[in-house]
This record gives structure tokens, sequence and C-alpha cells, in this order.
DNA sequence: TGCAATGTAAAACGAACGTTTTACATATGC
DNA sequence: GCATATGTAAAACGTTCGTTTTACATTGCA
């Protein structure tokens, strides 16, 4: 299964923007594109193409929130959600579309929920330059997935107000 | 379009457990116990009868929340979590399943999130006894929606770190 | 030069989609 | 007791789904 990143890109776009289920096989073929064929031949079926789509942005985001501190991850949050939009996250919404019921997808999900748990972790332990809390890392993660879903009501006024809010909470941990 | 409750329940649980789209008319019918010319007699459409869903969970949520404490707001959502498990916000889900596109859902999403941050901002100044500075409204609405999606992944101590979250950011507004 | 791989275009697959229709049964109110 | 409303069961509507197949063109390497 050799993914050429044309169709992986495509996919990520018209998966994002119109949902799993919504975007059918020769939207994808003609986003691509390539003949179905072909794409059968690289992706295997939808659920795989669906599974490197998240590998792939898992990678993505891992790398724009490679930083050392609680401030600079709200500050890549925003810069991610200005230049992506902001329609709540892809790995949540693809696993409730499919009912938890697609390994593929129910896998890469839970492979990058952890893995960013994981990260924000390191985030934490770097800014405090001490082992991290393990209530403080959670609330961090919650003001993460909280400022990515409220955008998409508030706009990035939620990623600011997790920023503060996180901020305060590091200040108190600090103390 | 007179809905009765057995057809909305059985729908809402449907949509919820599986997605808007992955749940086809004949499980609807199944589920409700009436057949698809009386289904779509009282419901109209398949997009209207998510929006009647929408609706109907829009006014049991809110009264599930009708508090007068940010302490209160996060036991009652931890309450719904109990009872209706961790698939992050059904209005938000059912939005970006369909990109937007179905007028009937957008709109009922829409009067969701404007309520819900009407009824925050009504916590936050009962709790404080004033008017509510909206940064502390927006952080709160941050750690709702946060609590609400990281629980799909690290379960009700999500609520617990949103909740202990708010405590700090309240307290520190009261002094 | 020729074989093997890799591609496209397009038809076909059976199944499922949301919705409408046909045909018939059962109550309720005048 | 007969119309009217309201229900069920089930077939049919045309469309679209994800996937496979058929037939043919192009390319790169031995």
């Amino acid at each position: 299964m050799n993914l050429t990143p044309r169709l992986v890109d495509a996919a990520e776009r018209l998966f994002d923007r119109h949902g799993y289920m919504a975007t059918g096989m020769d939207q994808l073929t003609r986003a691509a594109g390539m003949s179905s064929r072909t794409l059968y031949k690289h992706a295997g079926s939808k659920a795989q193409l669906m599974a490197a789509v998240l590998a792939e942005r898992d990678r993505r985001f891992l790398r724009q929130i490679e930083v050392s501190s609680v401030e600079a991850l709200f500050a890549a949050l925003a810069g991610w959600i200005r230049d992506e939009g902001a329609r709540g996250c892809l790995f949540l919404r693809s696993r409730a579309e499919t009912g938890g019921d697609i390994p593929e997808i129910a896998d890469a999900v839970a492979a990058h929920k952890t893995a960013l748990r994981q990260r924000v972790a390191g985030i934490v332990a770097a800014d405090l330059g001490a082992a991290p809390d393990p209530l403080l890392v959670d609330q961090v993660l919650v003001l993460v997935e909280g400022a990515t879903h409220a955008a998409v009501t508030l706009g990035p006024e939620a990623v600011e107000a997790a920023r503060s809010a996180a901020a305060v909470l590091v200040a108190q941990a600090r103390a």
C-alpha cells in the first residue's frame, strides 16, 4: 500500500470538510486525479484511506505542537486553527461518525489521543522544569480539546480563553 | 408535523450512537415501531427529524444544567456523561457530518450553542453575584466543551479536571 | 524488442440510500 | 353505518454507495 501524498492530501481535505460518510469514492478519485482502480491499489479501501489520512494528520499536528511551554502550545494551536479552520477534531469526528465500529479508524484515533496526551505531558513538564502533576496535564488537555471545539462557534477567542486559563493554572502550579 | 416522543427518542439514540449519515431510515422505522409512511407524515424528512432530535436534546440538556454555580454546572455535566455516555457533542458532530450544508441542522446547532453560552453566562453571574467577565464566561465554556470531548478518551476524569480548573478561575475572579 | 508493471476510462456489481406509492386494515365521530 | 383519518406492510422509485472487473494505453527495464 504505497500512498501518494496527492491522494492523502486530497482525501484529508474532503473528509475534513464534508465528513467521512458524506465523501464518496468518486469525489476522492476526482480530487486525487486518478482512476478508482489505481486508488484502490494504493489505498486498499475507504477505511484504510481514512486511517492513512489520520496517521498523516497525527504526524503533522504533533509537529505543529513541538514546543516546550504551555503558552507556546496554545500559540501553535491558534496557528493551526487559523490555517486549517475550526471544524472540531477530525479524529473524534471520524470515530463518532463510524460509531467506533471500524477498527482501522478507531485504532488510529486511539493512537493519536495517546500520543497527544504524552506530548502535552512533556510540554507541561518542560514548562515547569519538573515532573508534571497528572491533574494539571488533564486540565491542559481539556483546555486543548475545549479550544478546538469551542472555536467552531466562538472562533479564535476560544483559543485565547484556553490560553489564558492555562496560564493561570501553570502559574499556580509553579507557586 | 406532530412528532411522537417514541420516534424522537429512538432517533436520538440511533443518531447519537451511530451518527447521522450511518443511520438509515429503515433502522429508524424499526426502532420507532412505525411504518415509513407514518414516519414521513410525522417527521417530514430525515433532516427535519434530526432537527427535532436536536431541539429536544437542547431542551433536555439545558434543563440538566439549570444550576446557579460553576461547581454545580460541572457536577451536572458529570451526571449527564454518566447517564448518556461520552461520545462528544451531538450538535457539533451532526453539523460536521453534514458539512453545515443542511439548514435545518445547522440552524438547530447554532441555536443550541447560542443558548448554551447564555446559560453559562447566567451561571457564572449567579455564582459571582455580579456581571460576568466575558473572558471568564468563554473560559468556562471552553472547559465545558473540553470536558465533553476529552471525556471520550479520558472518561469522567476529564470532567473532574475541568471542574477543578474552573474552580481556580472562579476563585481568582472573586478575589 | 518485448515483457512486466502501472496507469486510465468506464462499465458493471449487488446492496443500500431517502422517499413515495399502492393496497389494505382499523378506529373514531357525525 | 358510512365517511374520514390514521395506521401498517411492502413494493417500487431512481440514485448513489463502495468495490471489482474488463479492456486498453503507456512506460521503464532487461
